[in-house]
Formats: structure tokens, C-alpha cells, sequence
RNA sequence: GCCGGGAUGGUGAAAUUGGUAGACACGCCGGACUCAAAAUCCGGUGGGGUAAAACCCGUGUCGGUUCGAGUCCGACUCCCGGCACCA
């Protein structure tokens, strides 16, 4: 029987069953194997995979694949970060519990990744929202609680006015929110934080040893954290006849004297003291509590003031310096006040000329000319420059005028050297039912009551079905009743939940070990940690990376895991992009809808011009491109394409298209490609097949006498195994893989097979394709590498070795160029020596054309590679 | 606003260490096969120029370094990601 037609849906149906009859992927731990762990970022089950899925998953699966054929003992798991928001959102929408819900969601999408055919142990399988996995996030925590890195402090949130709760940064629309229209207020609220602060130095200082981490995660990373040292120092003032001190935080202490006024938050104790008697400050208080509590938003939004009336005294000079509300300082940040040098800080120059405030400059640097009219970079450039207007500091640089003052204000007792990190603690309580309940029972008598370690978990009820208007967990008394585990009085459990970034901090550890109730994790976490790949979305640079780093050396300190870090080999894949379209009803909320569902209308360049809704014409608003995400619906599902194509297919598709690196604005042309290349793959190899079993199969190649064509062939397949292996191996360029294994068959289609050993080179070519694309392509590379005759399947053979004698050439192309632009390319023998190699180029007609009537200057040559004639 | 990244043919991209710009594909054009279509195969395809070549121009914009710049440096434009409650 021939095989003459590829057939993905059987060939496919075939290898997964293979694969899960023999259980290939089930992972064991074994101390005398190289580990290799595998991790891919867990999805949140949001209904259906997209292709930023597929990217991910794939990536993983081909790096996992690849480690395998190098003898390693992999583990990939795969689970599932099932708390969040959007289940709630559902709920409201479809009247349908969230738990019910995430379940749901996680059986169609393991069902999809299952058909994609990856290398998972699903033994391991875990999801978020599951009593067995969260009752450790709550067990952690109390231990941080006694160890004081949780602790209790007040937090600013967005609050809805109308609904009577607390909005993510998500449901805040300009200001608004999405459900209600309202202004947007901001409310203070007691909340858990955990001390990330505390390992700030560290988790800067470790950066350095993370060599596989990209660069610019490495980047933001340090910029997050935000180290600088500066001063800490205080105006003393007198108010009401108390004297007090207002201290404040500066990285330029050298522009001291040139502070003209103080600036503090709206929230800052002085603040309200001074608007106590003053209902104009009082009003622009209030007004100042409006809006979002989103960073972006604080940062971009008008800067606006009031003087408070009071005024503070200048530690160094004794001036009288007056004291503002800015609505820019963030009662956050250090101090919840600043010093103002309008010359030397842009923000403070804009804000001066605002309100008439004096400039006073206090820097000059040679050759530029002050003037505050407009603002100039040099003003705040530390680098150069030196005092003036100073008195004592004139003439000092930077770094000397910082260490005089300094020294200056320790002297007095009003001020000292500080360490500041611009990273702040991390805020874990969520005033939302569908998470992870914070393990605490409030009592009248004795507080806030951790909960005792045998009555964990505190188990979410899953029945609830939230609507919009505050935490349903609040209105459930069987939750809330409890007695106190103190005085034993009846008392009430904290209806907050955990940060689902608590869930993902930890999931990897977890995996280890899922199987076991006695313990967070147990040894086998020691034996499979830390993760060698981990592969996710660039967008979790900073957050989720970060606080998994925190959380792995808090449970490091407390003697759970041995490593210090978490992740030795990270890659951030780029987002798959796609278009948006909105529309927004008069006082309702935004809807979005996919792409697929609209229709464009463009001008003659392609331009567009209007988007309409194809089921009902009407105008839709198109926002540009951006993430696949749920909340806009711009996802595209891989379902249509994996049924049309196999998995294969999509697989090779994604891995084709761009690098993993690289943000990808999703089109689907080009699966045909993908698609025709699988099949030419197959028929190729089928053609071969028929014909060797017909033609006495000598399947040993005689490297001692091969033809010029055959060692011609050979040459490029050991160069392209020796390609592949980097491009997957070291580059992680999946892409340029397939384009040099394409460019391989695209050679042995030009090569007749005729006598016996032609047929044994193309055994070897087809035996060395099938074995690079099997990370890939898996499910073809089962079927064909059976197909060409062996017994044993493909996931157990090793990764192919490149032969170095085959790599020899006997001539070299060289590049002639004359003053820099191309003008000949030479065949040359190898042997040649850089003088002849001169020689041979010089002689070229066409280059003697450039050359003639001129002078050589120089001539440049690069071995084996290029020369350059300058004339 | 701040931090990080990106921009190369009609399209996705390649060029790994400063050394041939556009590999490999998609699309399109032409041809073969076919009663026809699909599929498949062969050829062409950055722009200008030429009978064909030669040659000229060309990697977001402007400037610089270099024998030589997509790659390095400076300034800018636009797009994407993150900004602590989307995950």
C-alpha cells in the first residue's frame, strides 16, 4: 500500500495516541539524568486558546523536544491561573457562577492543546482556583505574617461612587466607570502588603547574574526597583503654634538653595490641617481625590496647585519658603512631599511659571546662558556644571556639593544620606470574590486574627454569582460567621482575596510535587528547580517575573526551596497583535467586537477610512492594534485553522512567521505555505521510499566514492543540520530553522536519484529532516521517520550530528568591491592566499573599469570573504 | 508623562561579530500538465534604466563615525509593550 497523499487528521490521530499509549511525556525524577524543566506561563482559562497560546505552547514544545533529543530528562507541565476578573465579569454577563465557568473554560482548552500535539505531563496538571493549590498560598502567608514581611497599612483604590465598589485599573475608562459613567473617586482602604522593599537590593544586585534573561527585561527590571541615593532632609516650620518638621526626599541636593517653594499631596497630614479653616484649599482637596489612581493617568493629567498658606523654614539659609498642595505628589512616594527648584527640575519649571513662583538658578555650566523663559535639557543635566548663587557651595560639582550639604544638614540634625527605591510593597488584598481568600477573622476584642494553621484552607464558596456592586463574599453569612480562634467569640473572616499574581508566583514550584497534601512543596521541587526555559509574554517583564523572584526567596529564607532564583534561561515572546474596534453608547460601556466581524472601507491607497459592524453596517470605532485580549475581544482562535490544517500545520506557521522575540500583527496568509511545504516534505519522502524498497535499499553511504553531486548535497545537509542545531539550540530563531531545512529540500528536489548511493544520500537527507523538524513539526516526523524504515519511534532518537569532513569546499566566493559598492564576485580556490586573493580582484575587468585613470589608496581584504578597492 | 522595544519589497521576514541588502515564504505575473478546474511543477518578481547588460537609487526622517553602516553614535517621527487592581 502507498502512502501518496498527506493525510493530517489520521497521521495526527496516530501519533498523539502513540504517544499517549506510551506514556512518552510522564516525567519521573531521576538523579543520574541531566533535568531540563520546561516552563511555559500557565493561560488564564479564558474560554478558548489564541494565538498568542499557540506561539507560547509551541515555543516551549520545540525547546522541550530539542532538549530531549539531548538526552535530557524534560519536564514540561501545563495549568491553569484560574482566579481573575474576567470570570466575575461572565458571571455578570451570563448569570453563571464563576466556577463553574473557569471549569468549563479549562475542559475545551485542555481538549485544544491536547489536539496541538505537545510534549506535556498532564500527571501534573494543577489549576488556581483548586483548595489543594490555594490552601498554600494562605499557609505562606501566614507565615510571612509572623515573620513580618505581610503586614497591614492603608491603600488608595479606585472607587465607583454608583455601584458602591472598588474598580480595577482595567474598569476605569477614562476616568469613568465602565459600568456606571461615574467620576471615578479614589478611597482609602485598609489592605495586606507584602515587603518586597526589603529584598529590593537583592533583587537588584541578582539581576547581574541572570545571563540568560534578555537584556532589556534585565533593564526594566533595575528601573523598576529604581535605586538612587539621595537626601532625606526637613523644613522646620511652625504652625498653629506647634513646631513640627516637613521632611522631604531629593536624588539633587546640589540645587538645594535654589528651592523657591514645597510642594505636598493632597492626602498629606499638613494638608488637611491647613484646609481645616480654609474651604477654597478644602475644595481643591476634594477635588484633587477625584480621578483614577493609575499612574499613567497621574502622570499625564494637568498639573494644578493651591498654597496652603503655611510656610517652612530653609534648613541651610533660613528663608521663609511657601508650602503648595501638587496635585503631582504622590502621597505614595518617600515623603509624600518635595522640595521645588524650579530651575533645575522641569516639572517644578512648568509649575513656577504656572503660579508666578520665583526661579532661582543655582547651576551654571560653561559657555550656556540661564534664562527662564524656556526650558533647556542642561538645567537638570547633573553631569556637568557647578554652583553658583550658592553661597558656601559655589563652584562645587555635583557629586561635592551633595556630599558638603549632606554634611551640612547632618550637622544641624536635619537631614542624612538615604538609600530610595522607587519600588514600592507589594499590595495583595482584592475587594473580589473569584480569588484566593486572605486567611484572616476580624474580632471586636482581639483584631485582626491570623487563621490557625489546622483550619486551613479557608475555602472559597464556589456557588456565588457576583453582581457588579461589590464583594458577594460580604453577603454570605456562612462564610462570614466564624469564632474567634483567640477569645472564641463569634467574629467575622476578611472577605478580601489574594492578587492572582500571588497564584502565579509559585505555580512552577508546584508542579514538582502537586501530588502531595503534606507539605507547599517536598524535595522533588529541589531536584527539578529552577526552571532552565521559561517562555512567556513580554508583557510580564516586570510584574509577574518580579514578585516570582520575591516570593522564591521568601521561601528560600524560610528553608522551602534551595535555589536563590527562580528562572535561569527566560524568553519573552513578542504579543500577537490584532486590529480593534469598539463602539461606545451614550452612558453605557464600551463593547467591543472581534475583527472577523467587521468590514472596512478603504481609500484608493489603502488608507482607512471607516469600519462598520457586518451584521447590522453601522459604524464601529477602530482603536488601532494591540494584545489579543478577552476584555476586547480581539483574540483569534487556532480552531478553524487546526482543523483545516492539522496541528502541524499551526505549529509550523507560528514558529515560521516571524521570530519568537517579535511582536506579530496577526494575518493568516501564508498557512498555505506552511501547509505546501508538509506536504512536499511527505511526498518526497514517499516518492523515495517506493522507490528504494523497489531498487535494493543500500542504506550505508561510502563517503570514500561520492560524486561531485552527492558530496555537493552532503555539504549542504551537514550545513544545515549545523544551522538548525544553532538556530534552535542557542538562537531560539525557529524561523530561519525552517527557511534553511526548506532551502534542503528545495536541493534535494533538484537531485536525481539515480544509482544505489544516490539513494543512501537521500535516505540521509531525508532520515536528518525528519529528525530537526520532529520538535516542530512532531506529528508528520512519527509517521515519516517509521515510513523510512525504523522501528524505534523518532521522540526517542538523538538530535543528528553534523560531519565535519563533509563541510569541505574547494572554492570560495569573493566579494569585489571598489570604494565601498559591489562591483565583481570571484570564485576562488580556498587555498589562495590573501596576496593572490589581491591579485585576482584587481585583474577583474569590470573592477579594472572603477580603477582605471585613479590611484589605489588601500586595499582592504577579508579573508575568504571580500576586498575593497580604495581609490 | 516615565521605563523598555520596534520600523527593511505589494506582505511575513533574512542578513548571527561593521563586510554581497531582500535568503526562505506569501501574494502577483507568465508558462507546463488538464476537456476544464483544483492540485502539482517550471520561470519571473525592490524602484529606475537597458534589446540584454552595464549602471543609478534604495533598510522610518535628518546628521555623524568608517575603506565599508540595515547593523555603531547623536537628534527626531510614528507604532507596540509596561506603569503596581487585566493576566
Amino acid at each position: 500500500m502507498t502512502k501518496r497523499s498527506y493525510k493530517h487528521a489520521s497521521v495526527e490521530q496516530a501519533a498523539q495516541q502513540y504517544w499517549a499509549d506510551a506514556e512518552c511525556f510522564r516525567a519521573t525524577e531521576d538523579p543520574a539524568r541531566e533535568k531540563f524543566y520546561c516552563l511555559s506561563m500557565f493561560p488564564y482559562p479564558s474560554g478558548r486558546l489564541h494565538m498568542g497560546h499557540v506561539r507560547n505552547y509551541t515555543i516551549g514544545d520545540v525547546i522541550s523536544r530539542y532538549q530531549r533529543m539531548q538526552g535530557k530528562n524534560v519536564l514540561q507541565p501545563m495549568g491553569w491561573d484560574a482566579f481573575g476578573l474576567p470570570a466575575e465579569n461572565a458571571a455578570m454577563a451570563n448569570a453563571v457562577a464563576p466556577a463553574a465557568w473557569t471549569q468549563d473554560n479549562i475542559a475545551y482548552m485542555k481538549k485544544q492543546l491536547r489536539s496541538l500535539g505537545f510534549a506535556i505531563d498532564w500527571s501534573r496538571e494543577l489549576a488556581t482556583c483548586e483548595p489543594d493549590y490555594y490552601r498554600w498560598n494562605q499557609w505562606l502567608f501566614l507565615r510571612m505574617l509572623e515573620k513580618g514581611i505581610a503586614y497591614l497599612k492603608t491603600g488608595t483604590v479606585n472607587w465607583d461612587p454608583v455601584d458602591q465598589t472598588v474598580l480595577a485599573n482595567e474598569q476605569v475608562i477614562d476616568g469613568k466607570g465602565w459600568r456606571t459613567g461615574a467620576e471615578v473617586e479614589k478611597r482609602e482602604i485598609p489592605m495586606y502588603y507584602l515587603r518586597i522593599t526589603d529584598y529590593a537590593e537583592e533583587l537588584l544586585g541578582a539581576l547581574d547574574g541572570l545571563d540568560d534573561w534578555p537584556e532589556r527585561v534585565r533593564t526594566m527590571q533595575a528601573n523598576w526597583i529604581g535605586k538612587s541615593t539621595g537626601l532625606r532632609f526637613a523644613f522646620p516650620y511652625e504652625y498653629r503654634g506647634v513646631s513640627d518638621h516637613l521632611w522631604v526626599f531629593t536624588t539633587r541636593a546640589d540645587t538645594i538653595m535654589g528651592v523657591t517653594f514645597c510642594a505636598i499631596a493632597a492626602e498629606h497630614p499638613l494638608a488637611e490641617l491647613a484646609a481645616a479653616d480654609n474651604p477654597e484649599l478644602a475644595a481643591f482637596i476634594a477635588e484633587c481625590k477625584a480621578g483614577s489612581v493609575m499612574e499613567a493617568d497621574l502622570a499625564t493629567m494637568d498639573k494644578r496647585g493651591m498654597p496652603t498658606g503655611i510656610d517652612v523654614t530653609h534648613p541651610l539659609t533660613g528663608e521663609s519658603v511657601p508650602l503648595w498642595v501638587g496635585n503631582y505628589v504622590l502621597m505614595g512616594y518617600g515623603e509624600g512631599a518635595v522640595m521645588a527648584v524650579p530651575a533645575h527640575d522641569e516639572r517644578d519649571f512648568h509649575f513656577a511659571k504656572q503660579y508666578g513662583l520665583p526661579i532661582r538658578q543655582v547651576i551654571a555650566v560653561d559657555g550656556e546662558t540661564f534664562s527662564d523663559d524656556g526650558w533647556q535639557d542642561w538645567y537638570a543635566d547633573k553631569s556637568q556644571g557647578h554652583c553658583v548663587n550658592s553661597g558656601a557651595y559655589d563652584g562645587l560639582c555635583y557629586s561635592d556639593a551633595v556630599d558638603a550639604i549632606a554634611g551640612d544638614l547632618a550637622a544641624k540634625n536635619l537631614g542624612e544620606k538615604q538609600t530610595q527605591y522607587r519600588l514600592r510593597d507589594w499590595g495583595i488584598s482584592r475587594q473580589r470574590y473569584w480569588g484566593c481568600p486572605i486567611p484572616i477573622i476580624h474580632c471586636d476584642d482581639c483584631g485582626p486574627v491570623p487563621v490557625p494553621d489546622d483550619q486551613l484552607p479557608v475555602v472559597l464558596p464556589e456557588d456565588c454569582v457576583p453582581d457588579g456592586s461589590g464583594n458577594p463574599l460580604a453577603r454570605l453569612e456562612a462564610f462570614l460567621s466564624v469564632d474567634c480562634p483567640v477569645c472564641g467569640k463569634p467574629a467575622r473572616r476578611e472577605t478580601d482575596t489574594m492578587d492572582t499574581f500571588v497564584d502565579s508566583s509559585w505555580y512552577f514550584l508546584r508542579y514538582a510535587c502537586a501530588d502531595t497534601d503534606k507539605a507547599m512543596v517536598d524535595e522533588r521541587a529541589d531536584y527539578w528547580m529552577p526552571v532552565d526555559q521559561y517562555i512567556g509574554g513580554i508583557e510580564h517583564a516586570i510584574l509577574h517575573l518580579l514578585y516570582s523572584r520575591f516570593w522564591h526567596k521568601v521561601m528560600r529564607d524560610l528553608g522551602l526551596v534551595g535555589s536563590d532564583e527562580p528562572f535561569t534561561r527566560l524568553l519573552t515572546q513578542g504579543m500577537v497583535l490584532n486590529e480593534i474596534y469598539y463602539r461606545h453608547p451614550e452612558g453605557g460601556r464600551r463593547e467591543y467586537f472581534n475583527p472577523v466581524e467587521i468590514d472596512k472601507q478603504t481609500d484608493e491607497e489603502g488608507r482607512l477610512t471607516g469600519a462598520t459592524l457586518r451584521a447590522d453596517g453601522q459604524p464601529v470605532i477602530y482603536d488601532g492594534i494591540g494584545t489579543m485580549s478577552k476584555s476586547k475581544l480581539n483574540g483569534v482562535d487556532p480552531q478553524s485553522l487546526i482543523e483545516q490544517y492539522g496541528a502541524d500545520t499551526a505549529r509550523l506557521f507560528v514558529m515560521f512567521t516571524a521570530p519568537p522575540e517579535q511582536a506579530l500583527e496577526w494575518s493568516d496568509d501564508g498557512v498555505q505555505g506552511a501547509y505546501r511545504f508538509l506536504r512536499r516534505l511527505w511526498r518526497a519522502a514517499q516518492d523515495h521510499i517506493e522507490e528504494h524498497a523497489v531498487a535494493s535499499p543500500e542504506s550505508e553511504v561510502d563517503t570514500g566514492s561520492l560524486d561531485d553531486r552527492q558530496r555537493d548535497l552532503r555539504r549542504k545537509l551537514h550545513q544545515t543540520i549545523g544551522k538548525v542545531s544553532d538556530d534552535i539550540g542557542r538562537r531560539y530563531t525557529f524561523n530561519t530553522a525552517i527557511a534553511a531545512v526548506m532551502e534542503l529540500l528545495n536541493e534535494l528536489g533538484r537531485f536525481a536519484a539515480a544509482s544505489a548511493q544516490d539513494r543512501a544520500v537521500v535516505q540521509e537527507v531525508l532520515e536528518a529532516i525528519v529528525l530537526v523538524l520532529s520538535p516542530i513539526v512532531p506529528h508528520v516526523c512519527h509517521q515519516l521517520w517509521l515510513d523510512l524504515g525504523h522501528e524505534e519511534p523518532v521522540i526517542d532518537q538523538p538530535w543528528p550530528a553534523v560531519d565535519k569532513h563533509a563541510l569541505v569546499a574547494d572554492s570560495v566566493q569573493i566579494v569585489v568591491q571598489v570604494n565601498g559598492k559591489l562591483r565583481a564576485r570571484l570564485d576562488l580556490p580556498v587555498e589562495l592566499d590573501e596576496e593572490a586573493v589581491r591579485q585576482a580582484a584587481l585583474s577583474d575587468d569590470n573592477v579594472q573599469r572603477f580603477v582605471a585613470g585613479k590611484s589605489v589608496r588601500k586595499v582592504v581584504v577579508v579573508p575568504g570573504k571580500l576586498v575593497n578597492v580604495v581609490v
